[in-house]
DNA sequence: CTTGGAAAGTCAACAAGGCTGACGTAAATT
DNA sequence: AATTTACGTCAGCCTTGTTGACTTTCCAAG
């Protein structure tokens, strides 16, 4: 909350009705731009933009349970499972059975699994080193921050669980 | 495309592989709180998230034609059609044939279509409006500019093109 | 004036990826 | 022993995207 806000107004202008649109318009197009690279690579294989979620979580947290993944990725299991499975049945994903406790399944990228992760997020990097680079470092930080601001509680949560375990 | 930046580093750590998977976390986390509200609003009526990006849309450009929605929206015309018609039937658009070239739609909000925007519109700016204000003015300026950077530059010209007509 | 092609609409078929509901099984907890 | 938890799976549905093929309308160039 810096800034002037002097009285009535000026400083304000950022929260015009009108700016506010064009930050909606912004996320709309730049989403888009965000998904394309990794769309681009997957269409032809058998895989899609939710194996893409599932594999980079995975990727992240290595070892995650099904249940956990499901709440960070805020799907039905149903959902899930469809895709779990073609990544289990073609050998990108293992799922180990727990050891304390041996109804969980830790779920962890193969060799073939991690080589098509590091292939998506390599090009999905690209474009946000790119923008970055381009932006530069106080922009970025700006970033983040209204980006922090618009989920929900509930996804700031899984987001600063991540963001500081994978630190 | 490792690690690495230490060379000469300091400055560039917000190019590392760990602050961009960050970011690319955020944009996750953060269009779903983005499409939340909206989509909250729409279930249980007859509409989903494809109507409300016509809406929003022929809302920002009345009297856009199809063509041009459809290279906004970035789909073929079956499936904006299939949309368009839905809401031309429950009578929230009007599509006017063009005075010059009659083969156009011109493409317009009735009165229950603008009830409808404003309602989603206002959910959506609230939620961005929120996280302006958490984030100030700053924040907002580095957000626009990231996002902005991230586009494909077919859609750039697009948001752009939207951002000044729309000033 | 004819004709080529753009703009729009429509039908059919399909796929991805969401959803709900119901049911089953193994393991942990009470 | 009974209940709850974690997971898997079958069946069916919805939205929203895709291709391909075809028609109608109509502008504009030959």
């Amino acid at each position: 909350m810096a800034q002037g806000n002097a009285a009535g107004g000026e400083g304000l202008l950022y929260l015009t009705d009108e700016q506010l649109r064009k930050g909606i318009e912004a996320m709309f197009f730049a989403y888009r731009g965000f998904t394309a690279d990794p769309d681009r690579i997957l269409e032809g294989m058998d895989y899609g933009r939710a194996h893409h979620r599932a594999i980079h979580f995975i990727h992240r947290s290595p070892g995650t349970t099904v249940s956990n993944l499901l709440s960070i990725l805020g799907v039905t299991k149903q959902s899930l499972n469809r895709v779990l499975r073609t990544l289990i049945d073609e050998g990108l994903v293992e799922a180990r059975v727990g050891k304390q406790d041996k109804r969980e399944r830790h779920l962890h990228l193969t060799e073939k699994g991690q080589a098509l992760e590091r292939t998506l997020s390599d090009a999905q990097r690209a474009r946000m080193r790119a923008a970055y680079r381009a932006a530069g470092p106080v922009a970025v930080q700006g970033f983040r921050t209204v980006l922090e601001a618009m989920m929900d509680p509930e996804m700031r949560r899984q987001y600063q669980r991540l963001k500081d375990g994978g630190a």
